[in-house]
DNA sequence: TGTACATCAGTGAACGCGCGTTCACTGATGTAC
DNA sequence: TGTACATCAGTGAACGCGCGTTCACTGATGTAC
């Protein structure tokens, strides 16, 4: 529970924030096992030792992690989206052009948490599957946002299962057949939901 | 590279072979790094020590296990889509079906290993992502194999996406919610890519 | 078929390493007067 | 403003544990005659 500080925050939080930040970028790149605390406090600046001063366990951070990348992404898209929206696109086409950028292949540790973790998601423990659960949510909730209007409701959990789907089978693809399999992607999701009527 | 035998496998085959099937399962219910040599080889009923007898290192078990749990589950798959086909449906609702069912959201370790690890491909070692990729790529020629006549067989991607991003986020959100996702993208995908014209 | 020996498959102790976690201590920050 | 002291944030050595890997050894299997 992190209240709003207006002035002066402590150096305390200060590196708590960036602790978590980096944290939040080590697990999406290494998997939520794969990168240790000694490591993440040194990227971080900071020796291992005081990193319970800061979190109760390993998986706390693990937890807070994940809700930052999720909030850091979010917002991300919605900025890049907003560019698109200005220049003429539609919010939906905006949406599902930003979230298959060529430059998430990629970039795995700023994208989204979500489809970084996926897979081990189920094996978090308790608290941070709760998170999981809630950010899942909150990721349909997105896509539902930005369908065109008389488009229904139900088909934010689609458009959200395929692109998460085509995100991480392009990864594993990987080079030009993962290129290739976003591309198809984008253009399915937008010809099925909201073709240009010209 | 696995001789097909005529007869007599040797007993060190028998030892394979259950190791491998043993660490399929582990490997997709914990994770490609959730569960250790030792373990694996106390389920195959040996001690940990034997192991090096049977595989070069861990990760060359990953391996193996990966391509027999897909070997196993596509097989399983086919027959299960057998029956629904002899019963009247579509080689594609049936695929839908299979993929889709909601045991599957519970039973991981007996069902599709892409999906199962799928955020944690990318991070295997240079041998394993091979085999990842490949298997990826059977997966979607399976889908394409299934796909209605008639229709442009770049959607087998799509619907590969579609299919396993949808089982992933119904694990994640578990329970109710789980069960409605999976059920939404049944009827979404079959109307979309196979409707009955009556 | 039975015996003697070579090979095979598996055992279990041991090693080295890395990781999460703890803790006594230190240097820096901030407060009281 | 300056000094004295309390509190705070971070340090780095150490602990215990689990894991991948190795290896000398044992008991079982199979072969030669």
């Amino acid at each position: 529970m992190m209240l709003i500080m207006q002035s002066k925050p402590t150096r305390k939080q200060v590196s708590h924030d960036r602790i978590v930040d980096v944290a939040s970028r080590a697990i999406r790149r290494a998997g939520a096992n794969g990168v240790g605390v000694a490591d993440i406090m040194k990227e971080a600046g900071l020796t291992h030792g005081g990193f319970y001063a800061h979190f109760e366990s390993r998986n706390a951070l693990v937890s807070e992690a994940m809700r930052h990348a999720w909030q850091d992404t979010s917002q991300a898209l919605m900025n890049a989206m907003a560019r698109r929206v200005a220049a003429g696109e539609s919010r939906f086409a905006a949406l599902v052009n930003c979230y298959l950028h060529d430059s998430h292949l990629e970039k795995v540790e700023q994208g989204c948490v979500i489809a970084a973790l996926s897979s081990e998601m189920t094996r978090l423990d308790e608290a941070a599957r709760g998170d999981a659960k809630r950010l899942v949510a909150q990721l349909i909730a997105l896509v539902r946002s930005c369908l065109p209007p008389g488009c229904d409701p139900a088909n934010g959990a689609i458009v959200a299962s395929t692109m998460m789907g085509a995100l991480q089978l392009a990864r594993t693809l990987g080079g030009k057949q993962g290129r290739e399999l976003l591309a198809l992607a984008r253009k399915q999701l937008i010809n099925q939901f909201d073709p240009v009527l010209s």
